[in-house]
DNA sequence: AGCCATGGTATTTTT
DNA sequence: TACCATGGCT
């Protein structure tokens, strides 16, 4: 019996992944290129264990994801069939995983009470400390948030953080740290956590070799998932456990896309050094992609001045070359890789063959509208998260007064909702409330005392969610259809109907939380985009909008890498620094190697060379072109230019051109218009 | 003068 | 979704 279920478990992998499913070393890296089924690996390991005897609730699988969660937990859930009734194996990100080691045991990590912000509210807040609108030292709020969280997660000082981040300004480190020790005390004050403050508690408290010895009992073996994306602030919730359960890591350093996070590839190729006799595995035959698609994607590494030392090999042989179309505008670029979907569709093909990929939320925003326009169904992974949406962020706001009447972001975003209530009446609003606790009375006497000037539907509707708040979904109703008037004014010219039905989605996913902080902590620390909400209902085929970096572990018959322009890969931002450039060409190295069949790179004009400076180890160097395509060998894509057949315009004076003056090339490509 | 509403602009990547 | 400028109101 236990042979059969041994012989489910490994059917259908090569030998090299047989190997890493059944290696019998305590700690273990898996080195999966792109495509050569890590996913299928992972699962596998997983199930391999379960036959062991494991107990599915001794495994962990740590993933960037909810989706990559969720797909782990489905995999491993139905490839184990029978007894499927059991409690499924825990897939979750590094903060989920630490939130609920510290929520469990208030004794041993002393937060209880405390809330989650996320990336607006913490902005917030650090705007409440610089002053509306105002710098530090030349430093915007965010940038001061995004500065010491760059600190915190590569464990370095903010005086180091902010040379790396700011290299071309002179800022004196002290005046920000003065505001950063202000931020930490207004946190401190309102039991506010912000996503690395999670991260720090769990790693503090697994410095103590008792705490570090009880965690790792809980497991027999953790999983990492994307480990080349790893910081040092995640390291150091793996260091302490290495010595009390096993590690199974898996990674890719050339698909390591998150150096802006502090993540470092090089500490996989280090690995054995920081888990003594750990075990190093390759994977190597790719299964997704033809050969063809490959041999572009090699070709991208290989200029790389970074030896990765990566040569993709097709299984599955060779097949149609890559394409290269070059377009006028962004808006044409979009519209043919709609209309090629479009008549893909005719032909019978789904919408899930399809999968565009883009830099930024911002750029997919134009292929986005494109798509709505031809009513082609599509998720976009990357786009709105539910919790961040202005609507959503409105109606929470009314719960979280209610559930922690000290969180000032909360009621500063539930009163400026009132008309003729901004920033000067809602604060004061606020301080009567602080006041009022501070007398000793509760949080609905509070309220009562507070909002006194104030439309009465507030405080009764405050109440009646109080009232409900042991049912979740339930409070999220109410909170939705008190504040309803006001946010269908504010949205009035701005999609309130959709905003309106996410509204439901909310109410929907709350259903049988614990409490509206878990609940609202649960989708923080795990989002969903608000287009897997709105898509669910139909039958499931679609087309994926994905940024790059939400776009791990995907792939489809065919994949449209759309903006692959010059000052875009590179960015223009990222010129002058040789990591952050090498970094950009990884980005790209997924996005290419996310196609099954057919690879379409798009971009939107002709190629002029971008020039820069560039500092590296070895001293400066100046690139003559640093654009990743501007040496393509044309034998590797087939190029194709296309110009819009429009109706003669009205000339436009010269360098009034879309986006500036640009040398565009058009003279010897247009053989095909005559 | 203080406060609030509104419209136009620009935007790297994420837990 | 800021940020900024502008304009109206108290």
């Amino acid at each position: 019996m236990a042979e059969a279920g041994a012989d489910t478990v490994l059917e259908g992998l090569n030998a090299a992944q047989r190997e890493a499913v059944l290696t019998g070393s305590s700690h273990n890296l898996v080195l999966a290129g792109a495509g050569t089924g890590k996913t299928t690996t992972i699962v596998a390991r997983l199930r391999h264990q379960l036959r062991q005897g494991v107990s599915p609730e001794r495994l962990l699988a740590i993933t960037f994801t909810r989706r990559a969660a969720a797909e782990i937990r489905s995999r491993v859930q139905a490839e184990i069939g029978v007894g499927g009734a059991q409690e499924g194996v825990a897939a979750m990100t590094f903060h989920g995983w630490a939130m609920r080691h510290v929520r469990n045991n208030p004794d041993v990590f002393g937060y209880e009470g405390w809330s989650v912000l996320d990336a607006e509210d913490q902005a917030q807040v650090m705007r409440g400390v610089v002053g509306r609108g105002k710098r530090v030292e030349g430093l915007k709020a965010d940038q001061i948030v995004d500065v010491l969280s760059f600190a915190r997660n590569t464990r370095i000082t903010l005086a180091e953080a902010i040379r790396v981040k700011h290299p071309d300004q002179t800022i004196d480190a002290k005046a920000v740290g003065a505001i950063v020790r202000a931020f930490e005390e207004r946190k401190r004050e309102r039991q506010y956590l912000n996503y690395d403050d999670i991260l720090m508690i769990f790693a503090e408290r697994l410095k103590d070799p008792a705490v570090a010895a009880w965690v790792g009992s809980h497991y027999e073996e953790i999983l990492v998932d994307e480990m080349q994306d790893t910081n040092p602030l995640q390291w150091l919730l793996i260091d302490p456990l290495v010595p009390h359960t096993r590690f199974y890591c898996v990674g890719d350093d050339a698909q390591s896309i998150y150096g802006f996070r502090g993540a470092d590839f090089a500490s996989i190729h280090s690995f054995r050094d920081r888990v003594p006799g750990a075990r190093v595995l390759k994977l190597e035959d790719n299964y997704r992609s033809t050969q063809e698609i490959l041999d572009l994607s090699n070709w991208l590494l290989d200029q790389s001045p970074l030896g990765y030392d990566k040569h993709l090999r097709a299984v599955r042989g060779s097949g149609a070359k890559p394409e290269l179309h070059s377009f006028e505008t962004p808006q044409d670029e979009a519209g043919w890789i709609a209309a090629e979907m479009m008549r893909a569709r005719d032909d019978g093909q789904p919408w899930a063959t399809h999968l565009i990929l883009v830099r930024s939320n911002y750029s997919g925003r134009a292929i986005e509208a494109r798509l709505v326009e031809n009513d082609i169904p599509y998720v976009f992974y990357g786009g709105v998260k539910l919790l961040e949406s202005a609507h959503v962020r409105d109606v929470l706001s009314a719960l979280r007064v209610v559930s922690n009447p000290d969180d000032e972001i909360a009621w500063m975003r539930l009163l400026t909702l009132l008309p003729r209530v901004g920033d000067r009446t809602a604060a004061r609003v606020f301080d009567d409330v602080l006041d009022a606790r501070g007398a000793g009375l509760s949080a609905r006497e509070a309220r009562e005392r507070a909002l006194k000037g104030l439309p009465g539907w507030l405080a009764a509707g405050l109440d009646a969610i109080e009232e409900a708040s042991a049912r979740v979904d339930d409070a999220v109703g109410r909170a939705a259809s008190m504040l309803t008037p006001v946010l269908a004014h504010k949205y009035r010219n701005d999609n309130w109907d959709a905003r309106s039905r996410d509204l439901s989605h909310v109410e929907r996913l709350a259903a049988s939380r614990p409490s509206i902080s878990a609940f609202i902590e649960e989708y923080l620390l795990s989002p969903v985009f608000t287009s897997e909400l709105s898509q669910d209902r139909s039958d499931g085929d679609h087309v994926i909008v994905s940024t790059v970096h939400s776009a791990k572990g995907l792939e489809r018959d065919w994949a449209f890498c759309a903006g692959v322009s010059a000052g875009a890969y590179p960015s223009a931002r990222s010129l002058g620094d040789v990591d952050s450039i090498e970094e950009e060409r990884r980005v790209l190295y997924v996005a290419l190697t996310r196609a099954r069949d057919r690879l379409i790179v798009t971009r939107t004009f002709a190629h002029t060379p971008v020039r820069a400076w560039v500092s590296t180890s070895a001293g400066l160097g100046f690139v003559e072109d640093a654009y990743f395509l501007g040496a393509l060998p044309e034998a590797l894509v087939r190029e194709e230019v296309h110009t819009a057949a429009r109706l003669p315009k009205p000339v436009s004076p010269p360098g009034a051109g879309v986006g500036g003056p640009r040398e565009i090339d058009l003279g010897v490509d247009l053989g095909d218009l005559e």
